[in-house]
DNA sequence: TGCCAAAGTGTTATGAGATAACATCACATA
DNA sequence: TATGTGATGTTATCTCATAACACTTTGGCA
């Protein structure tokens, strides 16, 4: 995502081949649970990995028409969400933005809780995940970050709804 | 917010002696820094002490409307804006809406990280904070919620960015 | 092989959330 | 009362996301 500030980001994006090494491991994972990771799902899993960075819904359908392969919202929205109940990707809600799991082999449930480190100058973004995520300020301290406010939202079902 | 399912929820709104209560004591806390609880300002964090749970901006809207006193998104998001940076209300990004601080008389500062449990199925939403926060899950077991997904977004600064 | 149900995709249209830009107003202070 | 700052009103527009429905692909099964 965009650079609000003029210092340097050198952030090197991964090569072709990790990325669709990257990809392949999802493929295969998705097809041993009897998921099918379609040519759609490919396509933005394969842009949220090259890019690196967190990307906005709208950014991924602009890539699909350089590619010639024109995709409409619903499409693309519909990719985010697999790749997201598959644990292959993260909704960053505080920033409207997705990005590839940094973890995705983590084993356990797939879709595991996911904290980021959200650089709010540069759009820097780091997950962190397991114990980190938990005593999230040491993780921040020992990344560099300077933390001005985490958002902590925890989804489930309240006493009443339990049932 | 609304209600997706059809069991009981009985939840007691405060009683009109004790928002006002609550107004009075923001009101008395903006003017100790030196910042003013305008009429848009007061009337949304009327509106969010009133409800009790997380308000659309767009609710919050209508209800100006109804009570005759029109306002535009600017003015609501503007004044969202105001009490948030405050440490009146928080943003849950992750369904758009807006809450009254359940703490804002904590000392020190005053936007302090917040953290919701967040019903999936009712809306019922509830903030927990500091030590609590940080072990998210056992606050979450002690409030009898079974939490699905947690979504925790630290905002700051990059090494990068830092300087 | 041919049929069927389920899952996935394409397309159109629209709803919901949020902000840019600029004019005007209120208020403190000098 | 002049002046500058912060807040509000107003218009328009932008971004984000989904509903609804037709069509296609896929894999199981007669
Ligand atoms: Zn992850
Ligand atoms: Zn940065
Ligand atoms: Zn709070
Ligand atoms: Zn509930």
């Amino acid at each position: 995502m965009g650079h609000a500030c003029d210092h340097d980001h050198d952030t090197a994006p991964p090569d072709a081949a990790s990325v669709q090494q990257r990809i392949a491991v999802a493929d295969a994972r998705c097809q041993a649970d009897g998921e099918r990771l379609t040519a759609p799902r490919r396509r933005v899993l394969e842009l949220l990995v090259e890019s690196g960075e967190p990307m906005k819904a709208y950014d991924l359908i602009a890539r699909f028409r350089e590619d010639g392969q024109a995709a409409k919202p619903p499409t693309v929205y519909r990719a985010l969400e697999f790749l997201e109940r598959r644990g292959l990707a993260h909704r960053i809600a505080s920033i409207s933005a997705y990005v590839a799991c940094a973890e995705p082999e983590a084993d356990g449930d797939p879709v595991h809780a996911a904290a980021f480190l959200i650089c709010d100058c540069c759009g820097a973004t780091q997950e962190v995940t397991g114990e980190q995520a938990v005593s999230l300020n040491r993780a921040a301290a020992a990344a560099g970050y300077v933390i001005d406010h985490t958002t902590i939202e925890a989804h489930g079902r309240c006493p009443a709804c339990r049932a």
